[in-house]
DNA sequence: TATATCCTGTTAATCATTTATCAAACTTTG
DNA sequence: CAAAGTTTGATAAATGATTAACAGGATATA
């Protein structure tokens, strides 16, 4: 909450949302809005967004609001997506192949550079415009490279050996989707646990118990 | 918290991942297990799971802990795991095709029946045991197998009006990969918004402020 | 069987997050 | 330009979530 301090865990999983509508405000041409306006557009209170938005700077200006170029701009700055992140896909099945294809890395901060996979048949075909390598191979391209980011594609039960690998390698943050809960000891190292699993139970359960949850509003939720 | 009063977002999210170590005991065959232990399994206080565990009911014993296929089989009937809810998944792209081959349908409640796309050239072609099916069958396809669960998997302008297409054909939970954050006013319909890339954005924020956040732990994250 | 140990369910305390409030500051309008 | 209307940033209040504490009941052991 401070505005050097830590900020929370809540706050910055709102952060790319924040980013994303202003986005599409600036797409709309629309130069200022309010932060009710916005909590209005997202079902979020106005409070909330004065309140995450003051843990980076005070971007409004009362009367007027926020400047919807400038706040993107900021919240890019906070988030990073100026930096090019090198990033590696380990994994080249469905999945693997799904988000090399459906994710625009370079929006966020990220430059995928290299996909692997164990099986030897993969090697060489293309996904987009970038080569599968086989996973032998990844030490040379990790030292040739320096990746930051590995998006771990594998099942789960190579997931933690290979990952352990990646650390020795250099890789910072996992971005993992195999169903394991990964958890690396090293300091400075982040983790994502995706389990799409999960979610999807989520779902059923709150389909089951479908009884219009008064405290959540109106039964929408995010993964985030 | 009641037992018998709504069940907190943050409880919820938990039992996927309750159920996943608890399988996991199971498969090795661990017949009886501690709060204190299964906290140190899964990253949590021992308090937590209690309370966890007793919104829905006392599955522990006083000196004894909690019997592992007991209660895996209990969470299993509060997420449901035993229903069949029909599945269907819209849009069978690279992300589409992924989440039919990778997503293990029937252990999670629900049973994937049917896949569509609006490109008439994938008509036909099958994804595992499924063909997939042109978007203009989805109305002649519901009538007759009534779905309940929508896996959206399509372009972001088509979203809001596919959902709104398929709540009227009798689907009642979304779990949306689109790059849109769906909502639907109706009453008993439940949306999941997945959002792959804010959670990659949220990794990088995490990567880029990387001084071990001494209030979550150690970087370790779920998406879920 | 008696004793020491263990462990749950529950209640209380702490901590975190969200929402409400409001003075100060800017914009708009006539 | 003055008055009316907005809207922020900051602080306070309310709500929610997590952790701690502990009595009561079960197990394990000698």
């Amino acid at each position: 909450m401070a505005k050097n301090g830590t900020i929370s865990a809540s706050v910055i999983k709102r952060l790319p949302r924040y980013y994303r509508f202003l986005g599409e405000l600036m797409k709309q041409e629309v130069e200022r809005i309010s932060s009710r306006e916005l909590s209005e557009m997202m079902n979020l209170t106005a409070s909330q967004i004065r309140q995450d938005l003051n843990c980076f700077g005070g971007f409004g200006m009362q009367g007027y609001g926020y400047h919807v170029r400038s706040l993107h701009e900021e919240i890019g700055k906070i988030l990073g997506v100026d930096r090019e992140f090198g990033t590696i896909i380990i994994g080249a099945g469905n999945l693997g192949k799904a988000i090399a294809m459906h994710i625009n890395f370079e929006t966020r901060g990220c430059r995928l550079t290299g996909i692997f996979d164990v099986n030897p048949r993969l090697t060489g075909e293309t996904v987009g415009p970038i080569a599968i390598r086989h996973t032998d191979e990844i030490e040379q391209f990790c030292k040739e490279n320096k990746p930051v980011v590995a998006v771990l594609c594998i099942p789960k039960a190579n997931t933690q050996e290979i990952a352990d690998r990646l650390v020795k390698l250099g890789i910072r943050a996992f971005w993992n989707f195999s169903h394991y809960d990964l958890t690396i000891e090293h300091e400075n190292i982040v983790v994502e646990n995706v389990h799409l699993g999960d979610s999807l139970l989520t779902l059923t359960y709150r389909a089951n118990n479908n009884i219009a949850p008064e405290n959540s509003g109106n039964g929408q939720e995010d993964s985030n």
